[in-house]
Parts: structure tokens; sequence; C-alpha cells
DNA sequence: ACAGCTATTTAGAACCATTATAAAGTAGGA
DNA sequence: TCCTACTTTATAATGGTTCTAAATAGCTGT
């Protein structure tokens, strides 16, 4: 299914900026972890028309929103994204800020035997922090 | 232990400032999760001097480089910190924001099968995102 | 094709948690 | 007491993120 499909199905409009994105992100063989400024630069790297930084921002919101991004979570300035949508967790290597994907067959089953009156478990997220 | 020694011991010289951040942090028959922010509205609560904003960052980084404090990885636009150290995980209540400990055995046990070369496990951090 | 409407993009400003600066104060050893 | 390194402090700077409001572009009905 094309990009601008994809996107008029969720309800977002098929702009220029948005299907360039969608290609920067989706358009690979594998998933990646990204932050804004890295997407930034391969924006600035990969096409020749510029796309203001405001749209970066509002363009990973939305498709965060929409679930096609996750949101990783982790202690850093910046906020790391996902194009690996799918329930999974993730080594950090503390030395080089870079994140690798652990599959759920490698932690194990995780089963969260607490709970909270009236809440509901959206997601279990796992990070296991490397050092040298 | 006094908090003197303790400080002393590593390698803090026991000021007036962190002794009273000492009593707010771990003077407590529970511990408890906080951001800068919260614990600078303690500290104004609770003590009569006034602590800079500045002193609070530098406490709690030293607290934490000396491993009295640990930070928690959440996405949130402030930090995160425990002043429960030891190996534990977390509720996190999209709602309001708040953290709730989870025991070890309430995950079960974590086996991470997968190895990075040159690389050691520093800790292994389980985020339950709850919703309504 | 056109008009009208709304969503989107954009440059730039604002926000705000955190970190840096550098001057004044303090703890502890000689 | 004196010295020196450590610490505190007010304040400025930093930098990622969000906000603003004006310009632009996509879409629907005619
Ligand atoms: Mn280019
Ligand atoms: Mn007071
Ligand atoms: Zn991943
Ligand atoms: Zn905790």
């Amino acid at each position: 299914m094309k990009y601008s499909d994809k996107l008029r199905n969720s309800g977002l409009r098929p702009t220029k900026q948005r299907l360039q994105i969608c290609e920067i992100l989706f358009d690979t063989e594998k998933t990646f972890h990204f932050t804004i400024n890295e997407l930034e630069k391969k924006i600035k790297d990969k096409i020749d028309d510029k796309i203001s930084l405001a749209t970066i921002y509002n363009t990973v919101h939305a498709f965060e929103k929409k679930g096609y991004l996750k949101q990783i979570p982790i202690n850093s300035n910046q906020t790391y994204f996902d194009t690996n949508i799918t329930d999974h967790h993730h080594f950090y290597d503390l030395k080089d800020g870079k994140l690798i994907d652990l599959e759920n067959s490698d932690v194990g089953p995780l089963k969260i035997k607490r709970k909270i009156n009236g809440k509901k478990i959206k997601s279990i997220e796992v990070l296991v922090k490397l050092e040298d």
C-alpha cells in the first residue's frame, strides 16, 4: 500500500513532507532507532527540499500517535524513537548512546504479578544497560 | 551511622546543605521517587534555610554518582530519581506521571539470553506503563 | 476548474529543565 | 590560625522541545 493511502486512512493528509519522511523512516530493510536531531540530519542528506524542524517534530509526533513509531523510555537529553513498533526490548550502550533491539524471546517470559486497581497495562518494556 | 560519616567516607564533605538534603531523602520510613522540582518544593517546606537550585542539582548528582540514588529510565521532560537503590522495577501511571515500585518477585525471573561482544550488563530495568 | 474550508507547514519566538560560570564562602588539615 | 581545595550560590547560558501566527497546500462540493 502506498504511503499516501496509509496516511489518508489514518486521517493524515499525504503532504510532500510527510511522504518524504515516510520514505526515510519506512523504506528500509531494517528498522532503526533515532533522535529528532539524527532524523533531521538524515533528511538533509537524503532529500533536496528543506523540511522545517517544526514539521519534523509535528510529523514524528503524528506518526507516534497513530502508532507508526514508538518512543523508547530512556534517560537522555533527547527523545529516542523506534521504527520497530512490535513489542520488544533494548540494550542501551552507555558508552556511545546506541540502542540494540532485544527480541521478546531474548528476554524470556515476563509475567507482571502485581495489579493496580482500575488500571491496565499498556506496555512492558525492558532496558538493559551495557558498560565495558 | 551518621550522615556526616557516610558522606566523609564517600569523599564528600558533610556540608549543612548536604546533611539537610540527606535528612529529606533518607530519613523516611519508605523510599520514594522524585524529580528535582519536587525535591526543591520538599526542601522549601521542611527546612528553613534556603538551598540554591544549583546545589540541589549538584547534590543529587553527587549522590547518584556515589550510588545513594538511582535515575529511573522514563520518557518525561523531567528526570526521575529513586531513593530505592535496590534492583527493582516500576509501574508508570501515564495519567498522573507517578511511579510505583515493582519488586523483582513481581516481575518474575529475567534472563537476558543475548550477549554483546565486549560489553557487560550493568542493569536490567522493567517499565510497565499503566493506563485507565 | 474554482471557491471555500481546514489541515499543514514554516520561521521564529518562547519555554523550561538542566548545565556552566565565576565569585564568595566553608571545611579540614598543616 | 592559615592555606587550599571543595562547595555553594546567583545568574547566565544551553539546547531540546513546544508554541505562535501567518503563509501555503490538500480536499470537498459545486
Ligand atoms: Mn540535500
Ligand atoms: Mn520554609
Ligand atoms: Zn527497538
Ligand atoms: Zn523505585
